[in-house]
DNA sequence: TAAACCTTATAGGTTTTTCCTATAGTGAAA
DNA sequence: TTTCACTATAGGAAAAACCTATAAGGTTTA
């Protein structure tokens, strides 16, 4: 039993004339006699009564055409429903994150991709650089803002943006009045890292490894913001990537670049490698790229 | 899109490896291949996400395969329908009857038939001859039990009783201690017959016509009980099937043998000419064969 | 690092199914 | 009786599904 079979008797029903049913299915009519006889020889029941001049459904017949024409309608749905998937009137997009970095650069991109594609449910996972390498690769996120350097061989890399990285000293501190620094010159400096785990973290004890110290490290926080305010509390200096930088008036610390050596951070976009990317994701990720472009973030 | 698709695709999701559903679905593993590459093809979005060692559904797929399933399940209670249908463990049989004659031959059948299918529904018409005659010739009865002559070319007959046709007489009538009667004799007699459209009033005046006179009609019901119950209060004579003869001791009329001329009915069971007996109809039609044989009635 | 292995996709040909045209068969209408 | 309208059957062409063999891609093993 088949679909097409379905949608013959169906029809036939609704006709109740083989030779006008068939026409209507874009069909010889001898097609629909031998594919309704073979329907109702595998079910064991004649469906039809043909008599001269009318066709009559049997008792088994009613019974059948009700449900298949309710089969029929379900396909229908299911068709339209994966063809809505297919336009991306419909459907999901896991985007993994940064949490800090994350804030700063998603959220001009979010209203436009909403404008465009309003059936796709966004979802943000925030979580930590080696965590979110994981998510991906595992393929439970369909794509991820990132910042390299990035271990995990299974994931595809596509560059976004790189930003100036700078060290943050609390207001009154000797370097305060520079607006440059030499990284040389603190390495007696009391340092404020993230935590462990973080991508930051690594890059940050990168960059002291590349001016020839090892930090001295004060305090952790799993927070980038936290570091900031305890910069700013005169706690120790920290490295800050440009856009996390803050424009207030309280709290802020003193943004010094670093002139010494190359301190940015690449921020990139990764997915699995060998997936299949939806025109969802590919739409997000050239949205991202023209935000970036503009530097509207 | 087919469900042969839809129950490969369903196949796969659960095994998650096509060499393990193909085998499963007795299918060559390119088979199965093919078979899905059309399906996603067709509808224009991937539903597996192929990887190695392992297979996900994707978004779309998740949504295709729970649709899918609940579509193929419906197809399968279909299929079991019309199976019942067709091993009579459902359905309908609907039985046209003359009103007293059913009420007297069709008793100790459909007992025996509600116990072997008791999925069939039984529905009884009771109608006038002429108006059976025209329902069963459209399809609207699967059989009739009717009485012979009848006049629609559109319908099958199979006798199935000939039966006596006696003179009903009021008790203290002249004829009334002779046993027998001769038909000649009551040309004058008041009779009491059925109303016109009755298949027993055509056979009533038929005999008359036989006997070579009109008779007297003075009076008419539409039940021949009513007839009975005249003729027993001496409004007049009739004549009555043997079948419908009463026992009772009161409101009895006397009831004589014809022996002038042969006065017999002949019930018979009809359906439509050319008609597609279901396995009940037939069932039904040889168990009445069976009661009346036996003179269970 | 290469060899073996496992899994899915592709190629090419065979079998099965569906479909078509032509025509027979069958009641109904003229 | 002939014609007409309709469905079923016959036989062959076209399309679809299927098969075997094998390539291509990865992972695991030696």
């Amino acid at each position: 039993m088949e679909l097409r079979q379905l949608q013959y008797a169906v029809m036939l029903a609704e006709e109740r004339n083989f030779s006008r049913a068939a026409e209507k299915l874009h069909l010889a009519q001898p097609s629909l006699s031998q594919q309704i006889i073979k329907l109702e020889k595998e079910l064991g029941v004649s469906l039809f009564e043909r008599r001269p001049g009318d066709i009559l459904l049997t008792f088994a017949g009613k019974r059948f055409i009700d449900q298949a024409s309710k089969i029929i309608d379900q396909v229908e749905l299911l068709k339209k429903e994966m063809q809505d998937v297919a336009n991306t009137n419909l459907g999901q997009l896991v985007i993994g994150s940064l949490p800090i970095t994350g804030a700063h650069i998603l959220p001009p991109a979010l209203p436009l991709f909403q404008q465009e594609f309003p059936g796709v449910e966004l979802v943000l996972v925030e979580e930590t650089t080696s965590n979110l390498e994981v998510l991906t690769s595992r393929g439970q996120t369909d794509i991820s803002l990132l910042s390299m350097p990035i271990s995990n061989p299974e994931l595809e890399i596509i560059p976004l943006l790189e930003e100036e990285i700078v060290l943050a000293v609390p207001p009154g501190h000797f370097l305060a009045e520079q607006g440059i620094v030499s990284l040389a010159e603190c390495q007696q400096e009391a340092f404020i890292f993230l935590k462990k785990g973080q991508g930051f973290r690594e890059i940050s004890e990168g960059l002291c490894r590349q001016a020839g110290f090892e930090p001295k490290v004060v305090f952790e926080s799993t927070n980038i913001e936290t570091v900031q305010s305890l910069v700013a509390a005169g706690m120790g200096v920290a490295f800050i990537p440009q856009m996390v930088t803050r424009t207030r008036r309280a709290h802020v610390p003193v943004y010094l670049s670093i002139c010494d050596l190359v301190a940015t951070r690449t921020l990139v976009i990764a997915y699995k490698k060998g997936r299949y990317l939806s025109k969802a994701a590919t739409s997000f990720i050239s949205m991202l790229k023209s935000v970036v472009e503009k530097g509207d973030f």
